[in-house]
DNA sequence: CCCAAAAGCCGACAAATGTCGGGTCGGAAG
DNA sequence: CTTCCGACCCGACATTTGTCGGCTTTTGGG
């Protein structure tokens, strides 16, 4: 089921049209490629646990991850999805600290290990790819700052419709194989019937439709007004 | 009120103690100081707000801010605190982004404002304090994600409990004029009565006892063992 | 010292979220 | 083709969280 492993030039090609790393001279780019790892996760794999001290930067080359957080009592809470082309784990490799969260695969994923060692001699060598990775970090910090406030202010449906919004291409959205009921409940915070509740109110609203493969937005402009409540 | 302002020679002398710009010559902190701008801010002056482009790197001198966001129904989820001593803005700054959250005021502060066009060159020539600035972001990176989770996944009681193990001195907590029931609420992401009703709980418990100025905890075992529920 | 405004307190109720038991259905495995 | 399993569906109920009105206490300015 999984493919050959791809060379290093696989990778090295890679590296050249990636933003992160652009304007560094071919050698460095050369001697990452090739002391990085290939591996490939299957399906529902731990890439990483919580709290583990992992001192590689991943590049995802293909398939897709989730980030999430476990509690003592089982629930989950996705914190994030990575999809192929994304790098991670930037706060394990470079500020060595212990993961705060841990990746998993949704469906069979290859993926690069780039040692720590190759890389911060390149950060500290070429002081534009830092500062592209503190941009990437900004991202990140901007995102998660919006899923806490979300999480704190928003209600589940408000939270749904504004992934649902965003995750459509036009006025569709495809169910993929994982993102299931369950996922989609754990990205959200909440829990699968609470969830279905909420899809369902929407339904009865007329707002969208769904089916066992695809959900429709039927009345974009109202489903957005639903998200934020009277701002009186 | 507020006191008469600082000569850069007082920020030149704090930025030579300061993790951040170790290993820094004299020059560039030289440069660094005597092109910051001092500011001083009222009790509940906003210092920037949700939305700005910032292009400062902001120190903290004296006093305390909260950094928040606010919800169009006007509640707020308050995201950290910020000491003196710690500089902040780094997304802003660097990767000039719009600010994702709010700064306030919580006692009169006094701050240095550090404009980009200064830190930009040091950091470009000084990968050392670009390593810096990544591990500050990889930190405030473990704050979100655990602050997302807890929000998720924890009560309100258990997030309180938290919170009082981490500011307790001993086994006491100051009530400082500006950590009343409403500013605790907000950081926990709930409302006051709400606090109230769970402070009330661990009291009848005998876990803490609680007055106007100060809370006590009587029973810290037992309270951190009732802020991990059942790990079954 | 006095008074007004703010902060805190309280019970009752409302809404949102989480849990449970059991049912249905479609697709994969045999 | 049949069976079995997992995903989904559903209603009822429990718990947690949020809201409201009104009361009491504290605090700080005049």
């Amino acid at each position: 089921m999984s493919s050959p492993p791809p060379s290093p030039d696989i990778l090295l090609k890679r590296l050249k049209t990636f933003d992160f790393l652009q304007g560094l001279d071919g050698d460095s780019l050369n001697r990452l490629a090739q002391n990085a790892v290939w591996k490939v996760f299957a399906s529902d794999a731990v890439v990483f646990w919580d709290g583990d001290v992992e001192s590689n930067l991943y590049f995802l080359q293909y398939g897709s991850l989730k980030v999430l957080k476990t509690a003592p009592d089982g629930r989950t809470q996705v914190l994030r999805f990575i999809r192929a082309g994304e790098i991670f784990n930037e706060v394990g490799v470079l500020a060595k600290r212990p993961n705060p969260a841990s990746a998993v695969a949704l469906e069979e994923s290859g993926l690069w290990l780039i040692p720590r060692a190759e890389l911060e001699g390149i950060v500290l060598a070429h002081p534009e790819v830092a500062m592209q990775i503190i941009e990437n970090m900004a991202d990140k910090i901007i995102e998660l700052v919006t899923l806490a406030t979300d999480l704190s202010l928003k209600t589940v449906e408000a939270r749904l419709i504004k992934i649902l919004l965003e995750q459509a291409e036009g006025d569709l959205i495809e169910r993929r194989r994982w993102s299931n009921q369950a996922e989609l409940a754990a990205r959200l915070g909440t829990v699968p019937d609470v969830l279905r509740r909420a899809m369902r109110e929407l339904t009865k609203a007329g707002l969208i439709a769904i089916d066992r493969h695809q959900i429709w937005i039927l009345n974009r402009p109202e489903l957005e007004a639903r998200a934020t409540p009277p701002p009186e």
